[in-house]
DNA sequence: TAATAGCTGTACGGTAGCGTACCGTCGGAC
DNA sequence: GTCCGACGGTACGCTACCGTACAGCTATTA
């Protein structure tokens, strides 16, 4: 919630490299990019747009992760989708949407780059090979939201945490990621409680270790094994966006 | 699974009425859709394509539903969206996919207007109208897909029973629905006997009544109560689309 | 160094729904 | 009318998880 002011910075081309989406960019649009876009962080929950308001901004995520969240009329929050550097924040845009049915926010901090939502508009209907790297991009993401439909009624916590830190340890660079329990039940839609279970077994196991916010795998292998079919059907839906 | 061969028909302009998305077709698109399409009744269970296999043909309900569902590993099948008279069957063709993760099926016999995908593709590409409409079509398609994700994770099996029977009942034109517990449950990833139990409830409350695979609502205020806040949001979506 | 706030472990009764089995009933085929 | 198969009702032990409460630990801040 608490965001700390940085000096906005343009990009790099060795920084757009680091997005799926931008990395394959050419002139003149790459050069848009560099001059326009901005690197910006994004802090942990800090919010990338709202449900129902118009979205002004697009996040094509670095290092950061991001999370579509469903808000139920009780205030109950649940996660339906994820965001990181193979993708783009502004989901619905592509589809000629202004605004989105969730909320989404910053579930695991780091940089973006960050452009207009008029730039990106702009982007996608003079360059048709961006056009259809998103359409692939939005065609996966529909793909593991059927997935995750199916996996929320069939799968346990148990091996709903183990994919949930995975594909969250696949997006980040580092064998830690800040996450707590509290934080990861409301994702999984579960009560913190059944969390610390279910992340205590996986610790006896020796996948993963877990103090105070800070996740560490230990074990990827092991992990996997723990984690339901979905994980590595995820897997395979973003190996086909490279 | 026992198809009947019936005589192939052209749709008439007032069968295109009945599909939202046929209805707004212009000439000439109109008339290529007159000449080209095909009036096909879809009995139950009939396949509308297998997961990851070319799709050729592309349905617009009129009458009957179709189902998408996901098959897990282990054989377990669970739905992952309805279609309608609000859209069309071939929802990856959209994003220019050529297959679906999913499978779908005919989950209400009835009537639908077939088309090639290659007129389906040709369609998109030439009638800017057509594609918007089915750009929104798949955006209201993708925020119900989220809506579900939620729903399978937060709501008890009465609930989303009670929404199921809503969204068929609303696309079918009879104040009775051909529907088995056993299918239900399918549907709903659920046990059949789990669905029995709150079928009864439903029943008990004077909501619907139930006997040998036909169910019929009699107070549907009663089932909307009985629902979800997600049928409701379904409703909403599907009331953009008009 | 002490106080504080945030995070994790645990406990425990309660419940929805699983998994399975068995039986009754109704409708259609012959 | 009789048989058979499909469908629905029910039962029952079992499990995962809920909902809630409380206690202990660790990093941060004063």
């Amino acid at each position: 919630m608490t965001r700390k002011k940085t000096a906005t910075v343009s990009p790099t081309p060795a920084v757009l490299g680091q997005n799926l989406l931008l990395r394959h960019l050419t002139s003149p649009d790459r050069q848009t990019l560099l001059e326009t876009g901005k690197v910006v962080r994004l802090e942990l929950r800090e919010k990338v747009y709202d449900a129902n308001t118009p979205i002004n901004h697009v996040y094509f995520p670095l290092t950061c992760v991001l999370s579509v969240v469903a808000e139920m009329q009780d205030g109950g929050m649940i996660e339906v989708g994820t965001v990181g550097y193979e993708g783009v924040s502004a989901l619905p845009l592509i589809l000629g949407a202004t605004t989105s049915a969730n909320h989404s926010y910053c579930q695991v901090p780091g940089e973006a780059v960050m452009i207009p939502s008029r730039l990106f508009a702009r982007l996608m209907e003079e360059n048709l090979d961006f056009r259809k790297r998103l359409d692939r991009y939005l065609q996966a993401y529909i793909n593991l939201l059927g997935q995750l439909a199916a996996c929320n009624r069939l799968h346990s916590l148990y091996e709903r945490c183990a994919r949930w830190i995975l594909l969250t340890h696949d997006r980040v660079r580092s064998q830690q990621v800040h996450l707590t329990q509290e934080f990861l039940g409301m994702m999984l839609g579960s009560r913190r409680s059944g969390v610390t279970i279910a992340a205590s077994t996986l610790k006896a196991a020796g996948f993963i270790t877990y103090a105070h916010g800070i996740i560490t795998i230990l074990d990827r292998p092991g992990l996997e094994d723990a984690a339901c079919e979905c994980y590595s059907l995820a897997q395979k839906q973003f190996g086909l966006l490279i």
